[in-house]
RNA sequence: GGGGAGGUACCCAAGUGGCCAAAGGGGGCAGACUGUAAAUCUGUUGGCGAAGCCUUCGGAGGUUCAAAUCCUCCCCUCCCCA
């Protein structure tokens, strides 16, 4: 392909490339270029905003490029030894294994396993003498640490800042020097370390990497950017009506956004759907649209039109689910706090009454009130707690 | 090493002997409304089958009828000086 319309293909949608030319000078060379991503050894869900990412890196392998996925599980194993962090449990070599395997499944829902290749960057920081980090940590000075956003936010705040932290930053300059990158992609928070491989890698006598950053995706607060630790993410492997019922709760500000950045649409048929949302159309509509969209992506169509019709009978019709999780009780009357418990409906008594009182609960259709009540379990009984949840409690 | 300021619930943050299961905000949950799990408004937000009790204000002890609050020791963070 003409090396004009590659470069074309590589930029759209990102924020910044650094830099161009450079990337121009490689792409001319025609060999396949070696594209780093960093990825956690923690093992999360993958979610949208990830994936932002993650099908950058495969428009770079449908153009002969080679994936480098670096799991980070030197850094996993050590945890974090000031033990400052909650999410960084200190995981062991089977923990990490198992890890892969579930991320693996996950990333080859996009990425094409024929031109990936995994790397654990334990096996080149396990090597590192003290010797070898004091030269490595010689390169770099604590006040071009600090420019870093992050950084300088916390110090100006008078937060922590543990030196290990400092480290690792320069850690992951080292993964790239170590696989000798080409590219290395991640989403804009990741700039100030990439650029910093940069520095690293000419000291190193290497040629620095071409750096490619995306946008951020906001989660489903439609404030913070998608993360794990927000608990504001939409996991592309979840169950499809999980995806179509959060996407349907997006804010309807961010319907363009996400049209924009977790689905393939070119500006032609954006700048469309921009338009039906001006003119007045339901942005409910479109939201729909969008959820068979994403759906479709990580699953089927026909999961995605199973899920669209599940999200408009229970919460247009206010109906019930196709499938409800069922609940067997062998007393013949049970207090109805206790079976909320019991059933998974609320995860405490206190909150089982909680829901009672604030009107959250239905038995068989019917508002139920009082949170003595005792119910009979003769037949078959369906309970609703909330808006979502669902429970067939039947005698057994 | 010396001096000072701090550590409160999921997060931020008030409280400096009883009225404190702990103000306020964020987040979460529920209800109303609707176009939807949008927006907005209202309510609610430790646990235990009532009263009452139990656990919780960095940790361990202590004083007191009573401690987030006072005392002792310890751990952690930040600032200034060296």
């Amino acid at each position: 392909m003409d090396i004009k319309e590659q470069l074309k293909i590589i930029k759209r949608k990102t924020v910044e490339v650094i830099k161009e030319e450079e990337l121009l000078d490689l792409l001319k060379t025609g060999k396949p270029l070696r594209v780093k991503l960093g990825i956690d050894a923690s093992g999360p869900d993958i979610h949208l905003g990830f994936a932002v990412v993650l099908r950058k890196l495969r428009e770079f392998q449908d153009l002969g490029h080679k994936a480098v996925l670096i799991v980070g599980d030197f850094t996993g194993k050590i945890g974090d030894p000031s033990g400052r962090s909650k999410t960084r449990p200190q995981l062991t070599d089977e923990e990490i294994k198992k890890n892969i395997k579930k991320y693996s499944y996950q990333i080859f829902k996009i990425l094409n396993p024929d031109r990936t290749e995994f790397r654990c960057n334990s096996e080149w920081l396990d090597k590192l003498t003290a010797a070898d980090i004091v030269n490595l940590s010689s390169k770099y000075t604590v006040a071009r640490m600090l420019e870093r956003d992050d950084f300088s936010i916390r110090y100006k705040k008078n937060k922590p800042i543990a030196i290990h932290e400092l480290l690792y930053s320069l850690f992951q300059a080292y993964d790239s020097i170590s696989i000798k990158a080409d590219v290395e992609l991640g989403g804009t928070d990741q700039t100030f370390n990439f650029v910093t491989a940069r520095d690293i890698q000419r000291e190193f006598g290497q040629q620095p990497q071409v750096v490619i950053t995306m946008p951020l995706l906001e989660g489903l607060d439609g404030k913070l950017k998608m993360s794990k630790s927000y608990n504001n993410y939409i996991g592309i492997s979840e169950p499809p009506k999980e995806i179509y019922g959060k996407i349907m709760s997006l804010p309807d500000n961010l319907i363009m956004r996400y049209y924009e950045l977790t689905t393939d649409l070119g500006n032609g048929e954006l700048k469309k759907i921009r338009n039906r949302l001006k003119s007045g159309e339901n942005p409910r509509n479109l939201k729909a649209s969008l959820a068979y969209r994403v759906v479709s992506m990580y699953h089927s169509e026909k999961e995605a039109k199973a899920a669209g019709e599940e999200f408009t009978r229970i919460f247009k019709k206010k109906g019930l689910p196709e499938e409800i999780p069922i609940h067997k009780v062998k007393a013949k009357k049970i207090w109805i706090v206790k079976l909320l418990t019991e059933a998974g409906l609320a995860s405490s008594n206190s909150e089982a009454r909680r829901l009672i009182n604030q009107g959250g609960v239905t038995v068989d259709g019917g508002k139920l009130t009082d949170e003595s009540y005792e119910l009979e379990i003769k037949k078959e009984v369906i309970i609703k707690a909330g808006k979502r949840k669902f429970a067939k409690v039947i005698p057994s």
